[in-house]
Parts: C-alpha cells; sequence; structure tokens
DNA sequence: AAGAAAGTACTACAACTGTAGTACTACAAA
DNA sequence: TTTGTAGTACTACAGTTGTAGTACTTTCTT
C-alpha cells in the first residue's frame, strides 16, 4: 500500500541550500533551471549558472531527475520532503539525543520551541489525521 | 543566574563525527588527545593523528579550547550540549519544517518515532523537572 | 543572414571535512 | 648515553559544497 518509495535514496542529508532548490520541485512538481533560479535568486541571490550546477549535481546524486524539453531541462525530485526529514530526523536524533526521540520532544518543550500544552494539541491533530485521511 | 553560556558561540552546527569528539569532552570535562583517541578508536576505528587533527580544527573554530600539560595537550569543549542542540534543532526546524516546530512534533509522531500517548509522559516529565530542577 | 539572447556544459576555486602519514621533540628505558 | 616511544605539528589528499565565469550552441529578432 506504499510503495514508490524507497527505492536507492535511503539516507538523503541534503544542506540548507540543496533543500532549497528541491523545495521549488517540491512545490511545482517539475520546473526548469529558470524557473528555479527564478525563486531562488528572489530569496538568495543566486547566480543562474549556480542554480544550474546546484542541480546537476543533485541529478548526479540521485536526488532529482532530469528531463530535456528543447533546448531545456526540466527538473522533478525523486525524494519527497517527507523522506528527507524523515532522514535528517533520524541523523540529528542519532547524533545530538542518543536515538531517543522522546529526548527531542523534551528538548523542544524546555528550549521553548513549543509549550507544553501543544503537545495536547499536536495530538490531537494527529488523531483526527490519521482518522480521516488515507 | 545563567551567564557563561553564549558569549560567541551562536550558530554551533557540527558534523556527526564532530559531535562524537565533543561529546567525549561533554562527558569527562577535560580530556587529553590519547583519551578521546581511546574512546573513538573503540566505536569508529580512527587513527590517533586523525582524532588530533579534528581537535586542533575545533580548537581553531572556538568549539573546544586548549591547554597545555607537560607535553600533552588536554581539551575542554567550549560550546554545551544543549546549545549545540539548539542550535542544530533550530537549522532542521528552519529548513526542513518552515520554522514551525510543531511540525516536527507531528512530524515524529507520523513517523512513529515517538507514540502519541508518549506526548503526554513527556509533558508530565517536564513539568516536573520544571518544577524540582534549577 | 547576422547579431543578440537563452540555455547548457565544463572548468575553477576556496573552504570544510574525513582521514592519516611524516617529521620532529621530549621523555623514559636500558 | 643511545634508543625507543609518546605526543604534537605540519602536510596531504580526495570528496563535497557554495559560488560563478566562460565557452559553445541553438534560437529568436531584425
Amino acid at each position: 500500500m506504499n510503495n514508490k518509495i524507497a527505492h536507492e535514496a535511503n539516507d538523503v542529508a541534503l544542506s540548507e541550500l540543496q533543500i532549497s532548490v528541491v523545495r521549488v520541485l517540491w512545490e511545482r512538481g517539475e520546473a526548469s533551471v529558470t524557473d528555479i533560479a527564478a525563486t531562488l535568486a528572489a530569496e538568495r541571490g543566486l547566480a543562474h549558472t549556480t542554480v544550474a550546477t546546484l542541480l546537476t549535481r543533485l541529478e548526479k546524486r540521485g536526488v532529482v531527475s532530469q528531463r530535456r524539453e528543447g533546448r531545456q531541462l526540466i527538473y522533478r525530485a525523486l525524494v519527497s520532503e517527507s523522506q528527507v526529514r524523515r532522514s535528517m530526523v533520524a541523523d540529528l536524533v542519532g547524533s545530538l539525543f542518543g536515538g531517543d526521540a522522546h529526548a527531542l520532544v523534551a528538548h523542544l518543550v524546555s528550549e521553548s520551541e513549543i509549550a507544553p500544552g501543544d503537545l495536547a494539541r499536536v495530538r490531537k491533530r494527529l488523531r483526527k489525521d490519521a482518522t480521516d485521511a488515507e
């Protein structure tokens, strides 16, 4: 019931910049270098060729796929956002919280990243989502 | 009532290997290169000089401090574990969860990293800690 | 057709990381 | 005193990342 994910990319750690590139693909499904460059130029002022380089490298790593359309290259993400989240959260929990996710939650609360009361809210929300979503 | 932290290191992102080096210092307070190398050699089979290089670099970055004792160098962490946690969790939340820590908690629950019921437990534990700790 | 524009491919380069060898030095053992 | 030996300092080197320039090739414009 849940195939299609996890064919080859198990450990997908991306840098912040790489994430922002891939995020454009997550949002649009597909995008040309120019599309992505335009989006990123707005937020980070990156040269067009820089974006192209980033994409080429991500393609080589199997993080995105390339498709040619005329003289343009159209990219598409091969990893989902939740896949990256899973992988990177697991890395962080593994290296800084002794592999214990509870410790991370405790950290979030004690560092006031979230209020204790929010936990109940998250729990409620999750219960609902689990009920009426796929 | 809580000084001593946050004098110069605000953004402390460390690699997994760097963390495991610094962790030895967190655990012992101080340690010589040999101490650390012995510990890490056990878990990761690193050459003694490799550890020395790592420490030299961390010292240059201001993550640890160096003190000479005879011909040995004794190291000490200049950043606390919670400081690193704060910084790295913030980075992750920022780049993958739109800056919303709740989204991270939701992720943890939905990916079964923690059970919904654990949230209540964490909350309780936190309340207790806040009451009887510093 | 000739020149401008768009777009990719390739090259470059500095910083950082993982990894470790070599060289030099000070101290201990014989 | 000669010789290990432990320990640091320095050098090395490949891979990744951030960043972008240059060169080459199709296309549009005039």
